[in-house]
RNA sequence: ACGACCGUAGCUCAGUUGGUUAGAGCACCACCUUGACAUGGUGGGGGUCGGUGGUUCGAAUCCACUCGGUCGUACCA
């Protein structure tokens, strides 16, 4: 092996390898065990995020796949409606200046599908180098074919079934890309704004109880005042109650509007009147369906303002009696030009009565970044209520569990309150609607326009066009985990896979995704006896990673950091170019420039992928985010780096050497039998760690035991036997099997979590450990995986070589404690020993004589005077090294004092604890008894450090 | 405003149903190039567990209040 650990050249050649050899598809043996891939955007790439989640995955699925199960990781990517019609309008119009109109709608979606071709390579090439073991042969992708064909049959069926509606509706509408959105989609950011306060004249005369002829109506969007069909106040309101049912006539468009009564005015706030615009405010839109009110829609779809308006009556049927006409002087503003000039004319026209600042949350597209209008269109809707109750029962009940637990609140909230939900997107990108209509808009809904004939029995020379819409995204993703197993086919895939095992994923898209998919997939899924199916049994819910400042990672933050880089490191140029080239911000690049210089002044190393897995595992706690830190990948990097140190040192005493795989007789030392204990300890923390989904658990057994007690003490406690040239053949064949089998049951243990370095090292151990054939062609990811075996836990073993332990760390102290190098041995002495003290060292004699690095140790029998020494203890017994020409009485002393001290202050607390007749009365017996004897030996330490103070004073 | 989560060593994080002197990694200090490994070894320093009060024999852990942070939902024209 080299000396140097390099996963650059053990990392992608093992992939191929385990690609090639078919690995990753389901055995077709053992029980089934799947998991859906949450489909990342087909022409994004992987992030931070995207790692931590495949990684866990992927650690899940090898797991169970060693432990026999017939595993499938389901792979896929999506087509991300809006994000990639988006970039490549973009490209388009830097590249071409050409908008999407230009090309019109099939040549553009054939350059999207051009560029999907292009850039989907990215994603999938990624995943391979996490070393990700999905099930190739089945990827799928959300417009290929066959998921096309199950988003139409869903579509088609809910439509049948009465869950799926087209209406008239206000729905959040981008200006921008020109579609609405949902209401997930857009963000509410709080921004600094203006309340202007406008008169409105009452008409007819009427006045107030103040005598005054108009009211005061509040507004943060006065150009909306054009759409006003009324102005509300509360019905309790006694400033106002006369005034009910008269009229204003609204400025500016001179339009009579009623004054109606409704509760959800506010009477404390303002003036305790409202303007009411149906067509552009979702609470003014339910106060005009309460009302029966009029809804006038004076926007664009560029939210500017129109010539003439759109007038619907409440049922959003057309109005044609009232007037439409808008005034001209605003028609084409965009709408924050028309409200400057609306409040200049109101103002000059002295109908302004105040301005106020005013802090107001701003709905803005979580895309476009523009305010987001409240827009009458006609859109597709899914009826949601129906489908919510069996998905809330499903995770009330237990049939579906979400770890951790505390996000099934989060989701209940949001599915007892849930809005129906808009399907419709004017996109040119996705699942085209299935609907045709005829000229008088009828509308059919079949698979295809030939089905919508036969199926609403259309004579064959009616002309049908097809809805030009797409259907949201999470439409079809919420079909994904039976959808990429061929449904609506009853395939084999589907019967075997589903439901799946586990979703992971982030908690920010339990909305968007995992609460859809839960609703839909219990609604076309059902078990053998008719009950609904669930799409999994799991939900894992990982936190976000966020920046070494605890900042999101984002693309205009410029902390993005792709977890290639972690892997193969990058210089700083590159990774300046990366940050701040082909910005949609490019004002922003100076200033990402100068963080990114400051955070990686040096560039990034190159780790490997299985330090950064490793690190993610170790930070996977309990669904919180995790502030990424460099260093703790750093730190795994060097484990690795020590994993395969070890791996040499172990091929380098066993490689051609007898170790006794054929069973020859051996002779296992209490290091022998001490390591194989700790193995089977730890192979049951893992089990656990992994059947609780703490994998941070998990890595952090197998981190400690590799580390610190493998390395740090198997390892060398083995060399006093190997290095021996008086040990028998029994023990140093006992030694060889033991390093060798525990370390390849530990490769075997660990390959779920660092699947390269375990492969390329087990490659070699195995054929010495007698695991393999050494011409076989075989793979780590295939092998079993170590179950504790209980007749191996040797306890006594584990005792004994804590002892053993305990002694050296002794001797060790008291080497630092005074200052004696490492190279000059020692003489040692027991004193105050009892038999199995005596017993243990003359067990581990050898080992202690080695690790400890002394020249003899000496039993001090009872009574015998031990000259001046310094003192440390295991247990009751003392480990002494005399202190002549060490160390000066007075050092000596000082820190006899402190530790004194420290036992002082730690008895006093016991004895007031014991002197507690509260505790003593109530504790429980056993808790009792152990501070008890903690006294005691805590009380003879004492006793036995001030007989060596006072000795040592005397001297 | 409501809800959820978080606050433990300089930093990133563990701490299971309340019960040894609260742990790990990194960073820090001292010593050590010993025949797997300086991406290493040995030893060491460092925390009144955000605060206050309560329950309890006993609280990092349970409860109440409070401060700070993150996120979500609702927001008042």
């Amino acid at each position: 092996m080299d000396k140097t650990y390099q996963p650059s050249d053990i990392e992608t050649k093992w992939y191929q390898n385990w690609e090639a050899s078919g690995y990753f598809s389901p055995s077709g043996n053992g029980p089934s065990y799947s998991i859906m891939i949450p489909p990342p955007n087909v022409t994004g790439s992987l992030h931070m995020g995207h790692a931590f989640q495949d990684a866990i995955m992927d650690a899940l699925t090898r797991y169970q796949r060693m432990k026999g199960s017939n595993t499938l990781w389901q792979v896929g990517t999506d087509h991300a409606g809006i994000a990639t019609q988006m970039v490549v309008e973009r490209k388009l119009a830097a590249e071409e200046n050409k908008t999407r109109h230009d090309l019109g709608r099939e040549a553009f979606v054939d350059k999207i599908w051009e560029w999907k071709e292009e850039s989907g390579g990215t994603i999938t090439r990624q995943l391979r180098r996490l070393g990700a073991s999905v099930d190739w042969n089945h990827e799928r992708f959300t417009m290929d074919e066959g998921f096309y064909k199950a988003v139409q049959e869903v579509f088609v069926r809910l439509y049948d079934d009465g869950l799926i509606y087209r209406g008239k509706r206000l729905v959040n509408w981008d200006p921008k890309l020109h579609t609405a959105i949902s209401d997930l989609e857009v963000e509410n950011k709080d921004e600094k704004g203006f309340m202007w306060h406008f008169r409105y004249p009452l008409a007819d005369g009427a006045t107030t109880s103040e005598g005054k002829d108009y009211l005061v109506v509040a507004t943060t969007r006065p150009e909306t005042m054009l759409g006003d069909t009324a102005v509300a106040v509360n019905p309790a309101d006694e400033r106002y109650q006369s005034l009910i049912g008269k009229f204003i006539t609204l400025p500016l468009v001179n339009r009579r509007i009623p004054i109606v009564a409704d509760d959800y005015v506010d009477r404390e706030f303002g003036t305790g009147c409202v303007k009411i615009t149906p067509a552009h405010d979702f609470n003014d839109y339910a106060v005009g369906q309460r009302h029966k009110l009029p809804m006038i829609n004076i926007m664009t779809i560029d939210a500017a303002i129109r010539d003439t308006a759109e007038v619907f009556n409440s049922d959003s049927t057309a109005n044609s009696d009232i007037d439409a006409s808008l005034p001209s002087a605003y028609a084409g503003l965009d709408r924050s030009d028309a409200r400057k000039a609306i409040v200049a004319d109101l103002d000059s026209a002295g109908l302004l009565e105040k301005v106020d600042d005013h802090a107001l949350k701003v709905p803005r597209g979580d895309r476009s970044g523009l305010i987001i209008e409240p827009l009458l269109t006609d859109q597709w809707f899914v009826a949601t209520q129906k489908l919510a109750k069996p998905a809330i029962e499903a995770v009330e009940d237990g049939r579906i569990q979400f770890v951790p637990k505390q996000y099934e609140n989060m989701y209940f909230s949001w599915m007892r309150d849930i809005q129906d939900w808009c399907i419709s997107r004017q996109l040119w990108w996705g699942h085209r609607v299935p609907a045709w209509y005829d000229a008088e808009g009828n509308i059919y809904v079949a698979r295809n326009e030939e089905d919508a004939r036969s199926k609403y029995n259309l004579a064959a020379d009616i002309e049908l066009h097809q809805d030009e819409d797409v259907l949201d995204t999470w439409f079809s993703s919420a079909l994904w985990t039976f959808g990429t197993l061929g449904w609506p086919e009853q395939t084999e895939r589907l019967k075997t896979f589903h439901p799946t095992d586990v979703l992971v994923t982030g908690f920010d898209i339990i909305f968007f995704w995992v609460a859809r998919m839960i609703m839909m997939t219990m609604h076309f899924m059902k078990n053998e006896d008719g009950s609904d199916q669930v799409p999994f049994k799991t939900v894992y819910v990982t936190g976000l990673i966020r920046d070494e400042q605890g900042q999101k990672m984002s693309k205009s933050k410029g902390n993005v950091l792709d977890p290639l880089d972690m892997i193969d490191g990058i210089d700083l140029e590159s990774l300046l170019e990366k940050r701040t080239g082909n910005m949609m911000q490019p004002q922003l690049a100076e200033k990402i420039a100068r963080a990114t210089r400051k955070s990686f002044p040096e560039g990034i190393g190159a780790h490997g992928t299985d330090a950064l897995r490793f690190t993610l595992y170790s930070l996977a706690s309990t669904g919180r985010d995790i502030n990424w830190d460099m260093k703790r990948l750093e730190g795994y990097r060097n484990f690795c780096n020590k994993i395969w140190n070890a791996a040499r040192y172990v091929m380098m005493n066993t490689e051609g050497e007898d170790c006794g795989i054929n069973g020859e007789p051996v002779d296992l030392s209490l290091a022998d039998r001490w390591i194989i204990a700790r193995l089977q300890q730890t192979e049951q923390q893992v089990a656990d760690a992994m059947q609780a989904y703490r994998l941070d658990h998990a890595s952090q057994a197998i981190y400690e035991f590799i580390w610190n007690e493998y390395c740090d003490w198997y390892l060398e406690l083995s060399k006093p036997v190997l290095w021996d040239d008086n040990a028998s053949p029994e023990a140093k064949r006992g030694t060889r099997r033991t390093l060798i089998k525990v370390l390849e049951a530990t490769l075997r243990l660990a390959h779920p979590f660092m699947p390269f370095i375990t492969e390329e090292i087990w490659q070699r151990v195995a054929p010495i450990a007698g695991v393999i054939a050494s011409d076989a062609s075989a793979s780590i990811m295939l092998q079993r995986y170590p179950q504790p075996e209980g007749e191996k836990l040797d306890e006594q073993a584990i005792a004994d070589a804590e002892w053993l332990k305990a002694v050296i760390v002794a001797v060790r102290n008291i080497r630092g404690e005074v200052n004696v190098p490492p190279s000059k041995a020692l003489n040692v002495m027991l004193k105050n020993s009892s038999a199995l003290d005596q017993q243990r060292l003359e067990a581990t004699k050898p080992f202690l004589l080695k690790l400890a690095k002394l020249d003899s140790i000496e039993v001090l029998a009872e009574g015998t005077e031990a000259p001046a020494s310094i003192t440390q203890l295991v247990g009751e017994m003392e480990v002494l090294v005399p202190m002549a020409g060490l160390v000066d009485k007075e050092a000596e002393l000082a820190r006899l004092t402190k530790e004194l001290q420290k036992l002082d202050k730690e008895i006093q607390r016991l004895a007031g604890k014991l002197g507690n007749a509260g505790f003593v009365d109530k504790a429980p017996a056993d808790v009792v008894e152990k501070e008890k004897q903690k006294l005691a030996s805590m009380e003879s330490a004492r006793d036995t450090l001030q007989q060596q103070y006072q000795h040592i004073e005397s001297l």
